[in-house]
DNA sequence: CATGAATGAGTGTTCATTCAT
DNA sequence: TATGAATGAACACTCATTCAT
């Protein structure tokens, strides 16, 4: 009964796993290469398939690269829900997510593509063009995490004086790629003591207390 | 007689001016396009010259990047060298390059192109051919904020427990272009405030004591 | 089954051919404008294709130029060769020579352009790199007709005062595309005759016999 | 007095001087180069003025070619005219003809380049686009040497089955610069023998008797 | 007169995209 | 459905030519 229930589900299948190979080829291959230097031959290439069928999944460059982002996001979606939804302060849930982005993302080198694309001036802006669908993706982290700050706030873990915006800022200079690169690969630390001193940086100092002087909109400094 | 010395230096303020305005030019289209969208057309189009007279000014495309990563490279360094060599304890200076940072360069959207070239895998090993210049000097102002960073450890400023490295890593991030758009850029928040927000979350971050338990390499979190 | 073998054989075949067009066309253009006034764009014109197809076949232009003189060269060794390995006296042999450049080569303006490269310093330089293929391809006739010549000389058919480089020269100055297009083309004469009268003139002027004085480095003339 | 009677005329020999100078440089670089890679800019270089002084003097690129024809064919046709008028046989005029070009012209670089240029389809369809002036030009020295054949033809000096455009032919082949280049230039053979040998086979192959049977419009060889 | 900065048409080459098979 | 041949727009770069100084 199972093997014959659906015979158009079966090539269904097949459809997905093979656009799920052109994605993830297309990931490795923009992170090694770039965006410009990437062209939709040499991803049929690496993938084994020709060129044409490609465009049979993905209508064209951009809706591929386009893709690949959205993946990206239901990736950091699923990974921030399950987060979310566990029990913990809200300092152990943006540790979580750090430590999840260290451990799974970063080294499968998933979200480095949604980061290094958002980056490059160059796509940043043909792919906004593309704003309505996207946007909504990239807002729903974006408020879970801002969630989690004020909650934290509101708890007493976080300096009430440091803006969100601020904060969300700062966490995000923690998951950065390049961080992660200069870290992981060149000084070849290992990925649990790197999440570790971030973790305690981040916490550190965004914890209340501590000279918070009035903010002075010119800081008084003895520099030309 | 002294009215009469520069005949050519006349000229030759004319062509500097105008290469400056070729780079300035570069530069702006550079960070709003990317290097790939920004053609050679482009740049003399809202120069108002024609593409030929660019080319009397740098030799290729690939040329004219490198000179805008040069001066970026120069001004960066007389921002770090006039701040090395005043008085002061290394956070008082490392606070001022942040200060710098966020008062000069960034405004004026220098760095975030260095930022954003360096991060493209393309244009890095395209341009890392002519390291021999270019190493140089990247490696000076990053050996100035390591001994700075170190300096600082040994006065008691900052935590010995965390690998420089790490600190240094950190510190980039502060200073990242991408923080800098988010906050002053889209946030509009005024510069002033958000380089005190920053200053003030990387020191108390680095600051010496707090709960430093033993790093663990697999820290115990509730995640899958 | 014979039937089936070439699925791919048809395709390779009609590949085969729209390159030899497009090497035909290259020719005569090349032949008739010169290596820089001809463009791609213009051969892919007068083929009625697009540029782009043109580089399906040929990777650039030089390549192109590269392959249609491998071509020249193929056709010129394996007309010789079929001379060579008949028999005959080295003048019959020669004289056969000459008479297949008339009657297949030239007037399929093939070598011409052999020879119109060869005589351009800049592409001869450029083509030169790939001297590697290429030398040995213009080394084999050179030594068959300089075999042919001292074979010649040994029987008594040429004059052993000449010296063999001398009658190598005279011997390409007999099928020189220009004398070719002085005579066959701009004087109408039958390439029959032509040959005749070539033939004739060569194997008169490289008989032996005749006033062969000491030859005299300066000859006496009352000329200024 | 004779300083000061032509003020203009110093000018004017200064402007002759300079021109012939471009001249004498446009041809060492065309003939080192060619045609297409060699830049106005290069022969300003050369002789050290600019770019806008070799407009100065000759309106385009292809003007400055022409006129460089137009000294060759000058010197050709003074050094005719020299040989003409002389006394002696045709077969010795011809001799004498040859004996100039290769001790003189050929050596000093001059008539290669009419020749060559001649020979190379790019410019020579370009250049007889001013036919009217040139052809005139060619046509001199043309009826001067066909004029020499007829006379020799009518000596008894050559033997009147050839015709004449085959004798003319051939002659032009004896100078060409192809032969004093695989010669003189590769073979190091001193100008003067290379002369002999020249005018020996010419003459020999010219001379009259010797078996002509009757030309055979298809020779009868054992070739495929 | 001499200069050389400025121009812009032209060329080789790439590559996303289409479509006949 | 899968292919890859064909297309053509786009771009970096060159250079003959012009012209303001």
């Amino acid at each position: 009964m199972a093997s014959a229930t659906r015979p158009q589900s079966l090539k269904a299948r097949q459809r997905q796993e093979r656009e799920q190979l052109i994605l993830q080829t297309a990931d490795e291959l923009l992170l090694e290469k770039g965006y410009h230097d990437t062209s939709i031959e040499d991803i049929a290439a690496r993938v084994g398939i020709s060129k044409g069928t490609v465009y049979l999944h993905f209508a064209s460059k951009d809706d591929l690269v386009f893709a690949l982002l959205e993946r990206g996001m239901r990736e950091l979606q699923a990974t921030l829900d399950a987060i979310f939804s566990s029990t913990g302060t809200p300092r152990e849930k943006l540790c979580a997510v750090i430590e999840q982005f260290y451990a799974h993302l970063m080294s499968q080198q998933r979200l480095q593509l949604v980061e290094a694309l958002f980056r490059s001036p160059e796509l940043h802006s043909r792919l906004m063009e593309r704003r309505e669908l996207f946007n909504k993706a990239w807002a729903e982290p974006r408020k879970c995490i801002i969630a989690l700050l004020e909650e934290g706030k509101a708890a007493g873990e976080f300096d009430p004086a440091i803006p969100t915006p601020v904060m969300l800022s700062l966490f995000w200079s923690m998951i950065s790629p390049h961080t992660h690169r200069l870290l992981v690969v060149e000084e070849r630390m290992p990925s649990g003591i790197v999440v570790a001193h971030l973790s305690r940086f981040l916490f550190k100092g965004l914890a209340p207390g501590g000279d918070c002087p009035a903010i002075a909109p010119e800081t008084p400094h003895e520099m030309e």
